[in-house]
DNA sequence: ATTATATTTTTACGCGCGTATATATTTTGA
DNA sequence: TCAAAATATATACGCGCGTAAAAATATAAT
């Protein structure tokens, strides 16, 4: 490697004995130039450190190669690791992967979107955060950039949802807990953010009432994303109020169910299957910490794999026919039960 | 809020009444016009919706109010808190953070700084990855841009260095582990990737000779940044094979001791305080999960707020002076003992 | 070898904005 | 009221790169 600072794409043009347009083409498509002259770029590019500004490839292209992903909340390490998933398909397909995190604000997802389409970018694949999302504002963006709504849906926003079906999956999870033991209560947020877990509610109802049971919804308060917080207060206050009618509870989702969890093990009640068991405790979603609570938590898995694989093809495909999906697709994916320690 | 699609700031100069080059300045310091012409650009900005694209405005600016932030690990919650405190720093001194993870990835680490480059920024925080870090290129970054390191320390580079004090708070958690019951056995990685381990080990092992004790190191295999999941496969070897000589551990990390946790849980180990109790089990860094934990977790917590404070402004004042340090600074915060159930 | 075709080079302009300079206009101070 | 100081405008060029069109060159086909 050269010790000749190379400060812009002239510079590299000059050292490569190659025109700047050439150099500029074979970056955009490396197979776009003739085999001989792509071999002297690439050897040219040993020798020198250099490669395109970004931001100033972008200012000036019809379209570009960056796909925008967007998730809610970057700190939630269930929200890291379907990013992580999605971004691998991204690479694998050719494309540049933005990942950017509205750390539970709208504005800051409005913002995020904003930013995106500074990049120019291909197509956008988006984890809306939910109830509170400006839906009009996103909307406008979907219809600019190809968009492709994965985890939580905004109906009729983007050419395509994928996610997972929470009818099934609490089907599965309820189903599986009234067979084994007493049919559980719903512990969920009162006003959830999510709009899953409107559906998971709905589902936990359905589904109760289909195997002739009194569905038992326990809502509590708190706002945010702290939601092993919101677990663990409520759940030590519906403890110590003896508000449980039953011995078995599913939480709306891993997190609060990792703070229930810790309020129960607080209040010295036992949780897991045994007849030395006090309570059973399930959860939903299979988040990474969830194989680490002690007893490890009985929950129904989302097929990460198969909808951040299907998210992406989607987008691809959009990309490729350029043109607009003539209906918007949903996808569903089946949870699996994932059946741990604690119920 | 009026409908006419106002593309770049030509068209929001016209609109606005007001020549480019002063709608230019606006937009760098809105106190660098008359008074009389910033109302009337901000009535035109409430009229039309307008922003200056971000990364147009960097490309030919001498110094613009861009910091970056670099952490090791977007999923990871502990920095994860760390980023967010230090992002509101840095919103309130009124520059603007771009917040950026490595993934654990030296090779992702480097390009964020390049990327970052890009952007002209004012400053940047770093967290380094540590031990994998290509400390050259990092250096050789510092040298263009004003940098402050902090969490975990790289030797000389960086203007300053702002961490915990390790020695201090293993210090801190030894001598009360000793005081309240056996002395501490040390539940380590082996090869660990960050350099607190390090230092951690050694503080340990001071601590212990200074106590009168024998030092107990458990070093256990595992790559990547899997912490949980090393803590709980080798937890449970060390359990099952009976490799303890005491009945308290100390962990590196919150993490580790998380997945410990679960070993010990599983393996029908109580763990806490009382004589009920087969184990004692520490970690540290208050992990925002320790709360958590079953028992809750028995841990030193890291000043986040004094670390994040005191690295910003080391940052502004270099930014401000336009001078670099004539020495380089290293600023230690001690650690504070959190009692909870777990030690 | 000659023609047809594919690629590269030259030249020029565009993206959205920063910034410098000379000039025009306001505001201020006495 | 009038000159001095402060601020705004017009104009022009730069940042690093995309892209279009015509001219020049290299490769392929006959």
């Amino acid at each position: 490697m050269s010790d000749f600072k190379i400060k812009n794409m002239d510079d590299f043009a000059s050292v490569s004995g190659i025109s700047r347009p050439t150099i500029s083409k074979y970056f955009n498509d490396a197979d776009s130039v003739r085999k001989s002259t792509r071999e002297r770029i690439e050897k040219a590019l040993e020798r020198y450190d250099y490669q395109p500004n970004f931001y100033a490839m972008n200012q000036n292209r019809r379209l570009t190669k960056n796909v925008g992903i967007v998730i809610p909340y970057m700190a939630d390490p269930h929200f890291a690791e379907i990013a992580r998933n999605v971004e691998n398909h991204v690479i694998e397909a050719g494309y540049r992967p933005v990942v950017l995190g509205s750390q539970g604000n709208p504005e800051q997802e409005i913002e995020n979107l904003n930013n995106l389409r500074l990049l120019k970018p291909a197509g956008v694949l988006l984890a809306p955060i939910g109830r509170m999302s400006d839906a009009r504002r996103i909307a406008d963006f979907c219809k600019d950039v190809p968009t492709v709504l994965f985890d939580a849906n905004i109906e009729d926003v983007g050419e395509a949802f994928i996610g997972m079906n929470n009818n099934q999956s609490i089907g599965l999870i309820v189903e599986y807990l009234c067979r084994t033991g007493e049919p559980p209560a719903f512990f969920e947020m009162l006003t959830p953010s999510n709009p899953n877990a409107l559906k998971r509610r709905n589902a936990y109802v359905n589904s109760m009432e289909r195997l002739g049971h009194t569905p038992h919804l326990i809502q509590v308060e708190g706002e945010g994303w702290d939601f092993e917080e919101i677990g663990f207060r409520e759940g030590s206050r519906v403890i110590a109020d003896r508000m449980l009618s039953t011995d078995t509870v599913l939480c709306s989702n891993d997190r609060l169910a990792i703070g229930f969890l810790s309020a129960a093990y607080q209040h010295g009640l036992r949780v897991g299957l045994g007849p030395s068991c006090a309570l059973r405790v399930a959860g939903h979603d299979d988040h990474p910490f969830s194989r680490y609570t002690c007893p490890t938590l009985t929950t129904v898995s989302q097929d990460y794999a198969a909808i951040s694989a299907r998210s992406a093809e989607t987008l691809f495909t959009l990309i490729d026919t350029e043109q607009r999906a003539s209906s918007r697709e949903v996808t569903l994916y089946d949870g699996k039960l994932v059946m741990r320690g604690s119920a």
